[in-house]
RNA sequence: GGGGCGGUAGCCAAGUGGCUAAGGCAACGGAUUGCAAAUCCGUCACGCGCGGGUUCGACUCCCGCUCGCCCCUCCA
C-alpha cells in the first residue's frame, strides 16, 4: 500500500518510499531542556512518534533520532548573533524559584548554577514525560536521543568543512557565519528566498548586529565568547556553537548518511531553523538534498487561544496528568488524567491543522480510551486472551491502514474503530489481533491488562472498596438516601460508580 | 508587505466532482434502573466561512474576499 505524506519541501502530498529499503532514516527536532516541556511541544513529539509507528505498522524498519538542545544559546532577538542572556542562566534563576515553591523537588538539582545539572534535570523530566506518553524514541535514550553538548566535536568538524567549501566565513567580529548567498537553494523549504526576505516589509533587520555579516540573513555557526556559561575550545576561539548546527551534525552522524528520509518538527521551525539546517548539511555534503521529506505539525491552541502563562493555560505534561488544568469556565479541573487520555487528545486530530486542546476534548478522549479498553477486555474474555494473526484482509484493519497511509489520518482511523468497538465480533481472537495491531500505532489502550487499568480503583483502594460495600448494604436495606449519599462521596473522589450484578463497582475516572 | 496552513452540525472531527455528507461527544425520545451510572435501540447538517466562475452537476476544481493559526526575531 503506498504511503502518502505531505512534504513541506514541495507543498504537496507525495508517495513515500525510503531511499534504502532496509531502513527509514528519520530525525526529529527535540526539546530544549531549560524548562519543562509543555503540551504544545508534545503535540509535535507525538506527531513524530505517529510517523514512526505508522512506518513500522507498514513493515518498515525505522531508525529514529532526536536531539536534546542543552547548549545555552541566547534569549533575546539579537540572539541570532548571540546577544542577550543565556538560557541556562535564566533557567538557573527559574530552578531556584521552583525549588522554593516545590515545583522542582529539593535535591533534584544540587547546584542550579551548574548548567549541566539543570540540563540533565530537565532532560530526565522530558524522558519521563515522553515515556509516560508512549513516545517510542524516548525508550532508546541515549542511543537515539543525542545531547548537543556531547557532539561539539562533530559540529566543529562540519563548520571546518563549511569554511573549506566556501559556505562560511569568519567575520570581523570573530564570529563564524554561514553565507546564505553561497547556497542557491536557500529559501526552498520556507519560501523565504533571499529576495523575499529583503523585500518583506516586516523583515526588519537590525543595523548594528548586521555589520559583521556579508548578508543580513547570514547566521552564526560559532561564537567565540569566553564569558559564556557553556563554552568549548575551538579553532575560532573558546565559545559556543550556533543553534542550527547541532541538528545537521547529529542527524548525519547518528543516521550515518548525508541524505535522510524524513525530518520532522513544529511548524515554527520551518524558518529559519530547518532552512538553515538544509543550507549547512548540503553545504557540507555537497548533496542537493538533506531530508527527502520534511513534515511539520501545526500549533496547539488551548481553549481556542494561544497558550499563555498569564492566562494559566501554559500546561506542562505533568500539569495535565496531575489535574492542574482548568475547565472551559476557568475552574480547576482537579482530576488526574490517565496518560493514554492525554496521548489520544494530542494525536486525534490531523497534524496539519491547528489543534485545540480543551478540557471538554480531554473528557471526550477519556471516553474513547475507556471504550477501547473495555472492548479489549471483552475480546480477551471471549477468546481467552490469545490473539490471532490478522493481515490487511481484515476489513477494519484495512480501513485503518488506508486512513494512516493517507497522510496520517488518525481521526478517520478512529472513525472506523469506534463503531466496531461497540460490536461483538464473531471471531474475537482475530478482532483482538487487529485491535492490538492498530494500538501499536495509536498506543492509547493502556498496556497494563485492560481489566487492571479500568478496575484498579475498586481493588486497590480499600476505602473506596469499603464505601462500595456500604452502598450495597444501604441498597439492600432500601435505604436509598444513604445509598445516594455514599455514591456522591465516591464520585467526589474521582470515581465513576457502576452497578453490576456482583455489586457496586467504582472505577477511577480517566480524566 | 512576503511565504505557508486551515475554516464541515452545540463541540471534536472524517470524506467525495453526481447514491440518503463518516465517526465520537453532547442533546433529545425509549428500554433498563429504587434513582443514577454503564449498556442497548432510535432521533439529530436539504447543508459543508462568504461571493463569483468552470461543469449536465461542486462541499469537493478555479478566482476574489473574509476569519483563524504559523513563519519572515528565540520558539514544537
Amino acid at each position: 500500500m503506498p504511503l502518502r505524506f505531505y512534504n513541506t519541501l514541495s507543498n504537496e502530498l507525495e508517495t513515500f518510499v525510503p531511499a534504502d529499503d532496509a531502513t527509514v532514516r528519520m530525525y526529529s527536532c527535540g526539546p530544549t531542556v531549560y524548562d519543562f516541556a509543555h503540551i504544545g511541544n508534545f503535540r509535535s513529539f507525538l506527531f513524530a512518534d505517529i510517523v514512526r509507528r505508522t512506518l513500522e505498522f507498514f513493515g518498515h524498519n525505522v531508525h529514529h533520532v532526536m536531539n536534546i538542545t542543552d547548549v545555552g544559546h541566547m534569549t533575546d532577538d539579537a540572539g541570532a548573533d548571540g546577544a542577550g542572556e543565556d538560557k541556562m542562566q535564566a533557567a538557573a534563576r527559574r530552578v531556584k524559584e521552583d525549588k522554593k515553591s516545590g515545583r522542582v523537588p529539593d535535591g533534584a538539582v544540587a547546584d542550579p548554577d551548574d548548567p549541566y545539572q539543570i540540563a540533565q534535570y530537565y532532560t530526565d523530566c522530558f524522558l519521563e514525560d515522553a515515556r509516560t506518553l508512549g513516545v517510542k524514541v524516548a525508550f532508546e535514550y541515549p542511543d537515539n536521543i543525542l545531547h548537543a553538548t556531547k557532539n561539539i566535536d562533530a559540529m566543529q568538524e562540519m563548520i571546518t568543512q563549511l569554511l573549506e567549501r566556501g559556505h562560511a566565513y569568519v567575520g570581523p567580529d570573530g564570529v563564524v557565519y554561514y553565507s546564505v548567498e553561497s547556497f542557491p537553494h536557500y529559501g526552498r523549504l520556507s519560501g523565504n528566498t533571499l529576495d523575499r526576505l529583503m523585500s518583506g516589509a516586516g523583515g526588519r533587520v537590525s543595523e548594528e548586529n548586521q555589520a559583521s555579516k556579508r548578508h543580513p540573513a547570514d547566521f552564526m555557526l560559532w561564537k567565540p565568547d569566553s564569558t559564556h556559561i557553556m563554552k568549548w575550545d575551538s579553532p575560532w576561539g573558546t565559545g559556543y556553537p550556533g543553534w542550527h548546527i547541532e541538528c545537521s551534525c547529529m542527524a548525519r552522524k547518528r543516521l550515518g548518511t548525508d541524505v535522510i528520509d524524513i525530518h520532522t518538527g513544529g511548524e515554527d521551525l520551518i524558518f529559519p531553523h530547518h532552512e538553515c539546517e538544509i543550507a549547512q548539511t548540503c553545504g557540507a555534503t555537497g548533496e542537493e538534498t538533506f531530508a527527502r521529506f520534511w513534515m511539520h505539525a501545526r500549533f496547539l491552541l488551548v481553549e481556542g487561544e494561544k497558550m499563555s502563562k498569564s492566562k494559566g493555560s501554559f500546561y506542562t505534561v505533568r500539569d495535565v496528568l496531575e489535574g492542574r488544568i482548568r475547565t472551559e469556565s476557568g475552574q480547576p479541573a482537579g482530576v488526574r488524567v490517565h496518560p493514554a487520555v492525554l496521548r489520544l487528545e494530542l494525536i486525534k486530530s490531523h497534524y496539519r491543522g491547528n489543534m485545540n486542546f480543551t478540557h471538554k476534548g480531554l473528557m471526550d478522549s477519556a471516553g474513547v480510551v475507556r471504550r477501547l479498553t473495555e472492548f479489549r477486555t471483552r475480546l480477551e474474555h471471549a477468546c481467552g486472551g490469545i490473539a490471532a494473526e490478522v493481515d490487511f484482509d481484515y476489513p477494519i484493519l484495512a480501513r485503518f491502514a488506508d486512513c494512516l497511509a493517507d497522510d496520517l489520518n488518525i481521526a478517520g482511523a478512529l472513525g472506523a474503530i469506534l463503531p466496531w468497538a461497540s460490536t461483538n465480533p464473531e471471531d474475537p481472537a482475530a478482532a483482538l489481533g487487529a485491535l492490538n495491531r492498530m494500538n501499536e500505532v495509536l498506543g492509547v489502550v493502556p498496556l497494563a491488562t485492560a481489566a487492571a487499568a479500568v478496575e484498579d480503583a475498586g481493588s486497590e483502594n480499600s476505602e473506596i472498596e469499603t464505601l462500595c460495600r456500604q452502598l450495597d448494604e444501604a441498597r439492600a436495606q432500601k435505604d436509598y438516601a444513604t445509598a445516594d449519599a455514599i455514591r456522591g462521596q465516591i464520585q467526589e473522589r474521582g470515581y465513576d460508580v457502576k452497578t453490576s450484578p456482583a455489586g457496586t463497582v467504582a472505577e477511577r475516572r480517566l480524566a
